[in-house]
DNA sequence: ATAGATGATTTCCC
DNA sequence: GGGAAATCATCTAT
């Protein structure tokens, strides 16, 4: 530590022992023999003359604080100047050591807390600390959702989950700086206090430095807080954003009907070539995972309980047909999703063999939407599109 | 409040 | 890797 010098200059005399530190080895006031001769306190002549001395000394620094800042900058240089100073301060330091004034609050160089580590690791993980952005955040979304179904799909909520998190982050380091700031300026605040105060009080360096260690752990204390509610603040956005199941909503109506369609239309062989699926996705305003999600879930909602569904089938067979016969004169829309099984998909519910119609189908409708699965799908869906025994009167209107 | 519907996820299989 | 099946979690209509 520096020397402890006043703040404001040393008066001319100062080479008489202001400075605190010339005296380290200082014990008791009955240990200071002065250089110019003068006896001690045990001299019984001069005994008296000490401790009026002292007295004066105790005197005006009790006094220091009624008078004017003039006088009392002059009192304070005075004091500072007087032959006893030294002594009176080693004494009043070592006092206050034995009685253990100074030592409250130093549980002293305590090991890095766990929580805090932990914390950190986190949100360096979490790209919220660490180097500026780039890889953090972004690591951590695909990191986050690579387990999940959506890759490369939802860059829409990637991209607000993004957006917030570096808003997070933003805040965070805001705040942080803000803390850093407060903590810097607080400390050399009290530690010119405390020098200052050390001309007038006993303010040895070893306890300002004790003093500056207590600001810094009472900071970092607060840091810690910033440090989990910004942690929260991720876990929060995170279980929002990439958990999908928690912000599941429903499809449109409209894009439920575009899927109904398609399947409907389809339903002899209700795969969607990955073509089909991105046309079916944009018309939808869904991502190709949902496509896919909705295929999967309605073919096997669909077969569990076909009887469940004649009534949807006959509707958007209806629809289709209604479509097919508007289009009548031209017969074949490329991408016509239209009444393409119409008669060949919805027949399947009445038990007919599928297969019967497969032929007609492919050459009709190899359109670009139609899956070319086929192989795999006559042994999968067909076959098992024939429910063990339908209820009685299907949609055999259907048919013909 | 509840049952059923529905979108998403998980596990298993090929 | 895509699909089937089971399951979960939420939405919606009652």
């Amino acid at each position: 530590m520096l020397q402890q010098q006043p703040i404001t200059g040393n008066g001319p005399n100062s080479g008489r022992g202001l400075a605190l530190n010339a005296h380290p080895g200082m014990h008791a006031l009955n240990s200071v023999h002065r250089p110019d001769g003068d006896s001690g306190l045990e001299g019984t002549e001069n005994g008296h003359d000490n401790r009026r001395d002292i007295g004066d000394i105790l005197q005006q620094i009790m006094t220091i604080t009624d008078q004017s800042l003039d006088e009392a900058q002059a009192k304070k240089h005075a004091l500072n100047c007087h032959r006893m100073k030294p002594a009176l301060f080693s004494v009043l330091c070592e006092i206050k050591e034995k009685t253990g004034l100074s030592m409250r609050n130093t549980q002293e160089e305590e090991p890095p807390d766990p929580q805090l580590v932990r914390l950190d690791n986190m949100l360096l993980a979490e790209g919220v600390a660490g180097p500026e952005k780039g890889g953090g955040a972004a690591a951590a979304v695909s990191a986050a959702t690579s387990s999940g179904g959506m890759s490369p799909d939802s860059s829409l909520e990637h991209s607000d989950y993004k957006q917030k998190l570096s808003q997070i982050r933003t805040i965070y380091h805001t705040e942080l700086e803000k803390y850093e700031q407060a903590c810097s300026e607080f400390t050399t605040h009290v530690m010119n206090l405390l020098r200052e105060q050390s001309r007038t009080r006993p303010v040895s360096p070893r306890e300002i430095e004790r003093m500056v260690a207590i600001i810094h752990r009472k900071f970092s204390s607060i840091q810690t807080q910033l440090k989990q509610s910004t942690c929260e603040a991720v876990m929060i956005l995170r279980s929002r954003f990439l958990d999908a199941r928690r912000k599941r909503r429903n499809f449109s109506k409209q894009a439920t009907e575009v899927l109904n369609e398609y399947f409907y239309s389809h339903l002899s062989n209700p795969y969607p070539s990955e073509e089909a699926k991105e046309e079916l996705a944009k018309q939808c305003s869904i991502t190709i995972s949902q496509v896919s999600n909705w295929f999967g879930n309605k073919r096997i909602r669909y077969k569990k309980n076909i009887s469940k569904f004649q009534e949807e089938a006959n509707l958007y067979a209806m629809k289709t047909a209604m479509g097919a016969t508007q289009r009548e004169g031209s017969p074949q829309t490329p991408n016509s999703t239209g009444s393409a099984d119409l008669f060949l998909g919805v027949p399947p519910v009445n038990g007919e063999q599928p297969g019967y119609h497969m032929g007609a189908q492919d050459s009709r409708y190899s359109d670009r939407l139609y899956s070319p699965r086929e192989s795999r799908t006559n042994g999968t869906w067909q076959d098992q599109n024939t429910p063990p025994s339908p209820p009685g009167s299907e949609g055999s209107d259907n048919s013909d």
